[in-house]
RNA sequence: GGCGACAUAGCCAAGUGGUAAGGCAGAGGUCUGCAAAACCUUUAUUCCCCAGUUCAAAUCUGGGUGUCGCCUCCA
């Protein structure tokens, strides 16, 4: 598989450190709010590539944190009078909320900052001992100055930077550009722990480097997030994970772009944002999902109504051809045709097609093509009345490819309640009738209730959203 | 100012040297209840502009135009 690298700017072929096994740590979300539609699609794109991994045979060891003591959160905690532990919980449990109706799977570790303060303190400790870092009053920073690559993952000139960073008031950093590494405790009700040097609480960028060397060791092969967290979180990320370890701290650097409103990027602070949970109510997570995948993951995708009814479509495409092949295992021919084995191994080649997307840097986009020209080839099978057989061995070949993009994976429920039968017999007689505006009064209702009716040559199908 | 990305049909979007994937919308059709749903077929002589390299360029080179981003919390 080739991998955009973006410590080398270039598409490598990617060698796990470990023969069959891949580690990959992802920034997770900053628990203060609901994730927005931006957020979502690191989880998303990351979480495809988790799954691409595993379909290929990797063992994928997969850490995303949550951030759960920060600025941020302590604010929302005093907006709402409550504990900045209480607001981390309320969020994380919403994170996975929403995380499912994305079909994001939980990782393998979830790990909270929260749960990791020791490991912190002796990160920075470690730090401070190798002479990488300095307290100043009860304030540890990271030296920059003793990072000779710094600067190596942004390609930033150091010497430029220097010059457009401001010191904040109260900050009493040797250089500008060095970072906070633990933050002493400002007032006397503000979450903190105890520490070497006082009372205080993580910085930011501390946290990430501590957890993923506590989970998947000192050198990782894949490094991901938003591209945004380039400069400076990545960039510090390795400034300290390089000088406290003294090896290499990730390998692949993979960074996801940006999701746009109005060819404007969407960000918290810009306040132009949409958090996933009010567009589910809207639409479902599986076509945010859709909408997600159907770019690369490294270029702008713009977020829009229409776009959104696009994707939705689209994924419709999908739907239908799953729940035909459903309806024709259970009503199809008993006898596979010869036409029909020569089209299943056709099948075969669209499998070798998807994994050559995939396996170019994650081409989900280019992969979803070779999944509606495979629907194109089934559906042509499926209109002159197919076998059952057919119907099942072609799902199989189906299912396996979306099962990788995280599509369409519930089991359909195929029961159907007393009064949904009722009624459908009803609107049966109704079209003996020929009383057709009483079977599409029924039809309309049943509608309303997630239950989708067909008439087909060979009977009535029924499909529940 | 420094660094970087992008520009392909009405809309979205693949394609990095060999003659434009796929989806949505539109058009035509099949089935049917001149229904819904579903399905089938079809839709770019051309890839922002100009010049160059080449037998061959959307793809490479140079220049231009436009859009966006990072350099400050941010996915």
């Amino acid at each position: 598989m080739k991998i955009y690298n973006t410590l080398t700017r270039k598409k490598e072929d990617f060698i796990p450190l470990k023969e069959g096994e891949v580690s990959i740590y992802v920034c997770g979300p900053t628990v203060y709010n609901f994730f927005h539609i931006g957020n979502a699609r690191p989880f998303v794109v990351f979480d495809t590539l988790r799954r691409y991994f595993e379909f290929t045979g990797y063992k994928v060891n997969f850490v995303q944190n949550f951030t759960d003591v920060d600025d941020k959160i302590i604010q929302k905690a005093k907006e709402e009078g409550k504990t900045a532990s209480e607001v981390g919980e309320k969020y994380i449990l919403e994170y996975f909320e929403d995380a499912k109706a994305l079909n994001v799977r939980e990782a393998t570790v979830h790990p909270k900052v929260t749960d990791n303060i020791q490991q912190i303190i002796d990160f920075v400790k470690g730090l401070v001992a190798k002479g990488f870092a300095y307290e100043v009053e009860g304030d540890v920073y990271f030296d920059t100055s003793k990072a000779p690559e710094y600067g190596k993952l942004s390609r930033q000139n150091i010497a430029e930077l220097s010059l457009g960073c401001r010191v904040e008031v109260g900050e009493e950093k040797r250089d500008p550009l060095d970072f906070s590494l633990w933050k002493r405790r400002k007032e006397a009700d503000e979450i903190a722990w105890d520490s070497p040097w006082g009372m205080g609480r993580p910085g930011w960028h501390i946290e990430c480097s501590a957890m993923s060397k506590r989970y998947l060791g000192d050198t990782i092969d894949i490094h991901a997030g938003g591209q945004d967290l380039t400069f400076p979180h990545h960039e510090n990320e390795i400034a300290q994970s390089e000088a406290e370890n003294g090896v290499p701290f990730a390998r692949y650097w993979m960074h996801n772009g940006y999701i746009t409103i109005d060819n404007e990027k969407m960000s918290k602070s810009k306040g132009n944002f949409f958090t996933v949970r009010d567009i589910r109510k809207e639409y479902e997570g599986e076509v945010i999902r859709y909408f997600l995948l159907s770019a690369h993951y490294r270029s702008p995708i713009n977020f829009s109504h229409e776009l959104m009814e696009q994707a939705k479509s689209s994924l419709d495409r999908l739907r239908n051809a799953k729940q035909n092949l459903l309806y024709t295992m259970e009503n199809g021919k008993e006898q596979i045709s010869k036409t029909e084995e020569e089209k299943l191994q056709a099948l075969g080649s669209f499998k070798s097609r998807f994994i050559k997307a995939m396996d170019d840097d994650l081409n989900t986009a280019d992969g979803i093509a070779v999944i509606f020209e495979a629907v194109s080839v089934i559906n042509n099978v499926l209109k002159d009345g197919a076998s059952a057989e057919f119907a099942e061995k072609a799902l199989k070949e189906l299912s396996q490819l979306l099962e990788v993009l995280g599509l369409l994976e519930k089991d359909e429920e195929t029961s159907l309640d007393d009064e949904v039968k009722k009624l459908l017999e009803e609107r049966e007689e109704a079209r003996k009738q020929k009383d057709y505006k009483r079977s599409d009064e029924i039809r309309d209702a049943l509608k309303e209730k997630g239950i989708t009716v067909k008439d087909t040559p060979t009977g009535v199908q029924i499909i529940k959203d």
